[in-house]
DNA sequence: TGACTCACG
DNA sequence: ACGTACGTGAGTCAG
């Protein structure tokens, strides 16, 4: 038989280290068990085995293996985003039926050398799985070591035997052991011989085998003088050091072999732990279905029963488009229907009844195309677990099913109708959860109804010049061609420009341009680096200027015409799900980041137009996150700059600095505009000296003075940390949540994170509220008063009307009202509109 | 697929 | 001692 030993100590961790943080919603750490999980199945895979049993060291006091010293050397112990994984990992261990081994006074390599010993007597083979080096010495002919590592997130491991051992050490097993009696390792506090590093005691090693032969023989031996001292003095520690690196054979493990096979999984118990953990992948993989633990063990919000919340007359629909199906859940009965405009759907999607959906504005975009109106609309699912946590990976049903569908009720032979019913219970749960968190208003005035402006707004579509914009394209690809071959002749070879691995060849080593920052792969060419190197070599300020042209070409240009449809127009996705504050986002392709900034990049928007008789209005909050800042920290003296109407960059400059107004230079109001974006940022000393160009300490008092002069946000500041801290969550004004696990990382830049993202994501996720809500009102207004005007286009504070050129005024007027009239503040929200036949003249 | 770079608010 | 501002999406290279 085959038994499969692993130091579970050394596997833990090296996952730990090896994947990012990942934490449930509730902020429960998961990415070591992930980790372990998947380098265990990774090696089942490879090795088949008959027995499996991981070993723990019971206290872990001594950190023996590398990895703990490494960690050991910036702090004490081990972290608690890992700790508090092991009793989880040891969960799901049992679950699977895998024999856990932990005996007081023995670490784990001990008992995977007591294993090894057991097979070998019993004539079985053994496998040893760890991280750590130290288990080589216990190879033999029937013992194995995968020495496991995780390279880019992916377990790899290595399988030495003694063969592979001595081709890469040029050593035996029991070699690597006297290898380290002379050597020492200071991770594991073994001192081996003062002044005899890793090629001495290798060289003496391979030559005389063991310490033994070395220290009975030393006169006669080949040793030079120097290392001969050095071996007399360290004597007594060479053997202290074997005897402390030697791993013990003879912990009182089970000595029969059966004691290691694995007993009967609990697939009630494993569906119950990956849910907790939400790994539905992996549940997924297993073929079992998500499972609830009882309500008052781990849930904050208890699983309900469906009748319990589900409103009499309501219907729960969900669609699927691929199939063309729609299944229909009211009361207890669960109807599928054809999704085709038939009669018997158009009766109960026309009907009064409140209906709950997934993803209404995918729904709503059927609606419109085939001409169907649906009423009250109560709920949407994939919304509502956005709002109850906007930090998950996705919204998708099978995994909403997952972590709100409760336990599963099989009762059809039809998946799809199976999965309707889940989904109602969803909707229960979910529904239940938001009124726990006060945020059904959130869902119900403002996610939903902008569902369905989206979902206009993504037909609609913004109508570009697709000639016009080849024909830019055309001359950029010139310009490009040009400067290419100016900067091969100024660099004397060709190479790939796009590479910034070739391009830091070029520079840095060919030119040899002083390298000022790195990157994990090898020279950093940012746009900031290069900037600094524009006058030192003149193929710097050319390459700058092909990279914006490029990115212009590739992006843009060739970009936005392969996404222009058969109609003319470019219909952008907005996904309502997917930032963590409430911003939406636009992709294939993404209008949000049209060029503005650089006169050639602006160009561009002259190809975004209005149709034949139509025109674009334009609409931006001036300073909303500021204001917003103002309103929610309560700050008198920026609220008065606010009502007062003065450029708020000026007069920061005028406090801050301590200047009347009219003393303020550009380069002043520069800095303290910097200093009002650092500050929704977090703000950073360092990155606001960087970000402005002065010396840190110009910056800290650039700061301190901005605090003065605003003591209410200063306030705020500090006040939110405290808050988020005792929440676990932040709020926006409109009780928008965003959870906060990072606060409780030992890892203090993961903290650091945490505390700037508490401060920006009120900011960020009310101005983020205040919009939707414009675009909501925008919309009603424009069709309350029957205007042919319709919203294309949100660009986080910029909202865009195509409208009748006649009546461009009353669209510019109303787009101004509403978005103004969309927060009540203790400052008024100012928007500048203006209007054009293209965007970059409706820009303004 | 991840890293890098760069476009936007 | 170490790394450094919030939130996104797309094109490109290289393993």
């Amino acid at each position: 038989m085959k038994i499969l030993a692993l130091d579970g100590n050394s596997i833990i961790n090296r996952a730990f280290y090896g994947i990012r943080l990942l934490t449930t919603k509730d902020g429960v750490f998961t990415n070591a068990v992930y980790g372990f999980i998947n380098i265990l199945n990774r090696i089942l895979a490879d090795e088949n085995p008959d027995g499996v049993v991981v070993a723990f060291d019971v206290h872990a006091p001594t950190f023996r293996h590398k990895e703990y010293a490494e960690y050991k050397a910036g702090r004490k112990g081990m972290p608690e985003e890992l700790c508090s994984q092991m009793p989880l990992l040891k969960e799901w261990l049992n679950c699977m039926g895998y024999k856990i081994i932990e005996i007081e006074g023995y670490e784990a390599d001990d008992i995977l050398g007591s294993v090894a010993a057991l097979c070998e007597n019993t004539g079985n083979e053994c496998v040893i799985a760890t991280g750590d080096r130290d288990a080589l010495q216990l190879i033999s002919d029937s013992t194995r070591v995968l020495l496991t590592a995780t390279k880019m997130g992916k377990p790899e491991h290595t399988n030495y035997n003694k063969q592979v051992l001595f081709e890469r050490y040029g050593l035996t097993p029991e070699g690597m052991l006297e290898l380290k009696a002379l050597m020492g390792d200071s991770s594991d506090n073994i001192p081996g011989v003062t002044g005899v590093g890793e090629k001495t005691a290798t060289d003496l090693i391979t030559r005389f085998e063991s310490i033994d032969n070395i220290y009975n023989n030393l006169e006669s031996l080949d040793i030079k003088d120097a290392v001969k001292q050095k071996l007399i003095v360290g004597k007594e520690s060479a053997y202290l050091s074997r005897w402390l690196g030697k791993i013990c054979k003879t912990a009182p493990i089970d000595s029969s072999i059966n004691a290691y096979l694995p007993v009967k999984r609990n697939d009630g118990a494993l569906a119950e732990l990956l849910t907790r953990l939400e790994f539905f992948k992996m549940l997924q993989s297993l073929g079992l279905t998500p499972q609830k633990s009882s309500p008052q063990k781990t849930n904050a919000f208890t699983v309900v029963s469906p009748a319990e919340f589900k409103p009499q007359d309501c219907l729960d629909i969900l669609p699927d488009y691929q199939n063309k199906k729609v299944a229909i859940l009211s009361g207890s009965s669960i109807a599928e229907f054809d999704l085709t405009n038939n009669r018997e759907l158009l009766t109960a999607l026309e009907s009064n009844a409140k209906k709950r959906i997934y993803d209404y504005k995918n729904f709503k975009k059927w609606l419109i195309n085939n001409n169907i109106t649906c009423q009250n609309i109560v709920f949407d699912s994939m919304l509502a677990a956005y709002l109850a946590n906007p930090s998950a990976s996705n919204y998708q049903l099978d995994r909403l099913i997952g972590e709100y569908g409760g336990a599963a009720e099989v009762n059809s032979q039809n998946e799809f109708l199976n999965s309707a019913a889940a989904h109602s219970t969803v909707c229960n749960n979910l529904h239940k959860e938001l009124e726990q968190k006060s945020q059904l208003d959130l869902l119900c005035n403002i996610e939903i109804p902008l569902s369905e402006v989206l979902a206009e707004m993504e037909l609609n579509g913004f109508l570009i010049d697709a000639a016009g914009i080849a024909e830019y394209g055309a001359e950029l690809a010139e310009r490009i061609a040009k400067i290419e071959a100016e900067i091969y002749s100024l660099v004397g070879y060709e190479f790939n420009l796009n590479s910034p691995k070739q391009l830091g060849v070029a520079l840095f080593e060919k030119l040899g341009l002083p390298a000022k920052k790195k990157t994990k792969s090898g020279y950093s060419t940012s746009a900031d680096v290069l900037e600094e190197l524009k006058e030192i070599h003149p193929s710097v300020k050319l390459l700058l200027e092909y990279r914006s042209l490029a990115k212009l070409k590739s992006t843009y240009c060739d970009g936005l015409c392969a996404a222009a449809g058969p109609d003319g127009r470019i219909h952008s996705t907005f996904n309502q799900t997917e930032t963590r504050t409430g911003r939406i986002s636009s992709l294939e392709p993404n209008l949000q980041n049209i060029p503005v900034r650089t006169p050639e990049g602006k160009k561009l928007r002259k190809y975004f137009k209005a149709q034949n008789g139509y025109i674009l209005c334009d609409a931006d909050y001036s300073q909303i996150e500021l204001r917003v800042l103002a309103h929610i920290s309560g700050d008198q003296n920026m609220i008065n700059a606010f009502k007062n109407d003065v450029d708020i960059h000026t007069l920061t400059a005028s406090t801050a600095f301590n200047m009347p107004l009219d003393m303020v230079t550009d380069q002043m109001r520069s800095r303290a505009k910097a200093v009002n974006f650092g500050i929704v940022y977090g703000i950073g000393a360092f990155s606001l000296a960087k970000d402005i160009g002065v010396t840190r300490k110009e910056a800290e008092s650039y700061i301190k003075g901005y605090l003065a002069a605003y003591p209410a946000v200063d306030n705020y500041m500090k006040n939110i940390i405290d808050q988020a801290k005792q929440d676990g969550y932040v709020l926006t004004l409109f009780g928008r949540r965003r959870y906060l696990p990072e606060l409780n990382s030992s890892n203090g830049m993961l903290r650091a994170f945490g505390e700037r993202v508490a401060r920006n994501a009120p900011i960020q996720g009310t101005a983020a509220d205040i919009i939707k809500i414009a675009m909501v009102r925008v919309s009603r207004r424009l069709k309350q008063e029957k205007l042919n005007a319709r919203l294309i286009l949100q660009v986080h504070d910029e909202l865009i009307v195509e409208c009748e050129e006649g009546i461009k005024n009353t669209v510019c007027s109303i787009l101004k009202e509403e978005m103004a009239a969309a927060a009540n503040m203790s400052v008024s929200l100012t928007v500048d509109a203006n209007f054009g036949q293209n965007w970059f003249i409706a820009k303004g």
